[in-house]
RNA sequence: GUCCGGUUAGCUCAGCUGGUAGAGCGCUACAUUGACAUUGUAGAGGCCACAGGUUCAAGUCCUGUACCGGACACCA
């Protein structure tokens, strides 16, 4: 009878399937604790004092689903990940979710009036506050199960929140010392107002929308004005030209002059500024200030009176006289048809293109408008009280926009690829300051407090109230104030303001780890390694981050920055429900497994690029997939059967052949710690694919199948090294199917039980 | 208007510090029950946008032109 010869695994019986094996695989890992830098120092995988390696997990909106540009940035950071805890580093990748208060609030609140008919004032601050809760909450699980799906070896242990309790203790801190610094402020200036949302938003949430709209020119007195906008010019009692304009050399700054205006005749004052452009239009104009960034700043310079002709909602003021209480919409019309009655029309293009404000978080059309806020003053001086960045020391005098610059240019922050260096610093340069103050209610609330008269009333809070009956904004003029986490006592009353989204988000490098208390993990993962994002939030984000950090911590948040690109069609368009071109990550794992999706994300996909995805491109890496899958079954059946411990005297071929090895080894290595994953994935593909599987394994059927047994054991032997040096190679990049087969490689052939901490090939 | 990219095989793109072009998908022919048809072998297909320049040598560096795209911008 015949001695049982053992056999290859029965799962490589059949073609790859990587829906049969990767949620138990995930599973494994997880309950590993292996995600975990503090229980791989434990159980030995990693040296305590091993250098850190660090990543922050851009948080996803907890209230969204997983898309491809979220499927691409946890497979380039999970690689960065996997490769260097095989490396042996400390490595740390923290997971989190964003409350992202402003469109959350705006989807809460559009299903209350969808399926209620109620807004916000109906239901109150707290009873709406608990809906977005529970929305959120209910969400949230759903972005985190996805996120585990792309097989993301994430820390869940350290799990954050924008708005749990470690996170809100940041959030007030940081608020707290920046005003004790000086370095935020409460004034009276030109915000961008959006209408719909009944909040202000900052100058980078605006996007400018090309419109078509007729071009009225003006009767103003002697001169010709033109605007797209009569229904603010109310209040237009300031004519404004350039000084060195000869056309007007004969009005003098300060002059008055009697005009006849919409509603009647007025006293106009000339004003010589040099804002104004001769070549533009007629060279005059008259200004709004209340309504317009320009003219604020015109009135500002020469201290003259503002006035409000627009409410908060869109609504005429008195100013306005017989029109007052008509939605601007609608009120141009009749303005422009009373005009003509009056003969102070001249002209009318009916089409002129020019950009309007917008709120790109989905609001309306932007009504500037000068409000009572809060801002983070970026050009105030201070002395740096400690510095870790380089080119910025001790007792230097900073701006935050220098310390924004500095980290840079210092080399401090390198970014990656370099271009986005200039787009940086081009932003800096217009950079103004920052309205942090919201009037939303879901969000950290402003720690600020302000004193209530006699009457139980905030006596400085200037309730407006609008045509409708609602509240409109709040402003506080010129009241006490007190910045504090807790409320001061009776008679005080909490600024009813939350604060934007991006100032939270721009603490997370270290809120995350934290801070404000000296956590060992502050001290160990703090500046994080590497910030992978894409690059449509340079702005919003990374900029913002290293303010902070580098305000609070005298740190840069991170040492490098890898911004992707944008996931888009196989034709380069934008993926859109409306052009009906998403591909949606979860079907193609569903379809061709995580690991093909991965790879489809990475291979070609040069930072900073924009990268084409098909469905064909995914099919074609689980074909990879499942190469790998052949390739190990190969293997195994020819090497199954041998003694592994006996000693191969090699060939010179056989040497070559681990040269090579070594050599894409180093060479794939190299290609990661240079951030060009796009080039490490290829070259280990191409390794396994043309050199391992169509070169080795060929020329070695006839010598595993002949009858010289040395040569033989040695070519098992290469077979073995290969196969096991490629599976790490690929590992970070298709972590399931390298996993799976490392699972069934017999005890002997392996360092390590779990692939993901068994040791890198070079190290 | 300012700034930044792009223009390379039918399609989508890669080509780092210069040495007569690559990948994936697609296409053509042939092969194969032998790790793998989720395969193999072979092949067709490119004046590397255009014009100058530097160089022994330029998709690769410089200048300009033409298209395409993006970011930023307070233009009444």
């Amino acid at each position: 009878m015949n001695e049982q010869k053992p056999s290859i695994p029965e799962v490589f019986l059949k073609p790859h399937n990587p829906a049969e094996h990767e949620d138990a695989l995930y599973d494994m890992w997880e309950k590993s604790g292996f995600f975990n830098p503090d229980v791989c120092i434990e159980k030995g995988v990693t040296a305590s004092d091993a250098e850190p390696f660090s990543i922050v997990l851009p948080p996803p909106n907890v209230t969204g689903t997983l898309h491809m540009g979220h499927a691409a940035m946890l497979a380039i950071e999970d690689i960065l990940v996997r490769y260097h805890r095989m490396r042996g580093h400390r490595t740390l990748w923290i997971p989190g979710t964003d409350s992202a208060a402003v469109a959350t609030q705006a989807k809460v609140e559009k299903d209350l009036y969808k399926e209620e008919k109620k807004t916000r004032y109906d239901l109150g601050r707290e009873e709406l506050i608990k809906r977005i809760i529970a929305f959120s909450e209910e969400s949230k699980d759903t972005i985190i199960g996805q996120t585990k799906k792309m097989g993301s070896s994430l820390d869940w242990s350290r799990y954050a929140y924008t708005l749990d309790d470690t996170r809100y203790h940041a959030v007030m801190t940081a608020f707290i010392r920046m005003y004790e610094a000086g370095l935020i402020y409460r004034g009276a200036r030109i915000v961008n107002w959006d209408p719909n949302m009944q909040t202000t938003i900052s100058d980078d949430e605006i996007e400018h929308v090309e419109k078509t709209d007729p071009f009225y020119y003006f009767k103003y007195g002697p001169f010709t004005i033109g605007t797209v906008r009569p229904e603010t010019k109310f209040g237009d009692k300031y004519v404004v030209m350039h000084p060195d304009d000869v056309r007007y050399k004969e009005y003098t700054h300060g002059q008055k002059l009697e005009v006849e205006w919409i509603n009647g005749p007025i006293t106009a004052t000339v004003i010589k500024d040099e804002a104004v452009d001769p070549e533009m239009g007629t060279g005059v104009m008259t200004i709004t200030p209340w309504h317009s960034a320009v003219d604020f700043e015109i009135a500002e310079r020469h201290g003259l009176s503002r006035e409000q002709i627009i409410d908060e909602r869109g609504i005429l003021l008195p100013v306005a006289g017989e029109f007052a209480g008509q939605h601007i919409k609608k009120a141009r019309a009749a303005i422009i048809e009373k005009m003509q009655a009056k003969g102070l029309i001249e002209k009318i293009d009916e089409k002129y293109v020019h950009n309007i404000a917008t709120n790109s978080r989905g609001g309306g059309t932007i009504e500037p408008q000068i409000k009572e806020q809060w801002f983070v003053d970026v050009n105030k001086e201070f002395a740096m009280r400690h510095s870790e960045i380089p080119g910025v020391q001790e007792g230097n005098l900073v701006t935050l926009k220098t310390l924004m610059s500095k980290a840079v240019e210092g080399g401090g922050v390198s970014i990656f690829p370099e271009r986005f260096n200039k787009t940086y610093y081009h932003w800096i340069t217009n950079l103004r300051d920052w309205c942090i103050s919201r009037q939303i209610w879901y969000g950290h609330r402003i720690p600020a407090w302000f004193k209530v008269n006699a009457e139980g009333r905030e006596n400085a809070l200037e309730h407006k109230v609008n045509a409708a009956g609602r509240e409109g904004a709040l402003g506080h003029k010129g009241s006490e104030v007190k910045v504090q986490i807790d409320s001061p006592g009776d008679g005080w009353v909490q600024d009813p303001d939350t604060l934007d989204t991006w100032f939270s988000s721009g603490l997370w490098s270290f809120s995350t780890l934290g801070w404000p208390e000296e956590t060992a993990d502050l001290k160990t993962y703090h500046p994080t390694t590497v910030l992978e994002t894409g690059y449509d939030i340079l702005f919003f984000w990374v900029a913002r981050m290293i303010l902070m950090s580098t305000f609070h911590l005298g740190q840069v948040p991170f040492k490098n920055v890898y911004l992707h690109g944008l996931v888009r069609d196989k034709q380069n368009r934008k993926m859109s429900k409306s052009l009906g071109n998403i591909i949606n990550p979860l079907d193609m794992i569903e379809k061709y497994g995580a690991d093909a999706t991965r790879l489809s994300l990475v291979i070609g996909a040069a930072p900073g690029n924009d990268m084409p995805l098909s469905e064909d491109r995914v099919r074609g890496y689980k074909h990879f997939a499942n190469k790998i899958w052949n390739i190990s079954r190969f293997v195994l059946t020819h090497t199954i059967d041998t003694d592994l411990k006996t000693t191969p005297v090699c060939s010179a071929r056989d040497n070559e052949i681990l040269a090579k090895l070594r050599e894409t080894s180093a060479d794939v290595s190299n290609e990661i710690e240079k951030f060009n994953l796009y080039i490490a994935g290829e070259k280990a593909y191409h390794y396994v694919w043309s050199e391992l599987a169509d070169t080795i394994l060929e020329e070695s059927k006839p010598i595993l199948n002949g009858n010289d047994a040395e040569a033989k054991r040695a070519r098992q032997y290469v077979l073995i090294e290969c196969l096991v040096t490629s599976l790490k190679l690929l590992h970070p990049f298709m972590p399931y199917v390298t996993e799976t087969i490392w699972q069934e490689l017999p005890k002997e052939m392996k360092d390590a039980d779990i692939l993901m901490v068994a040791k890198w090939p070079i190290h």
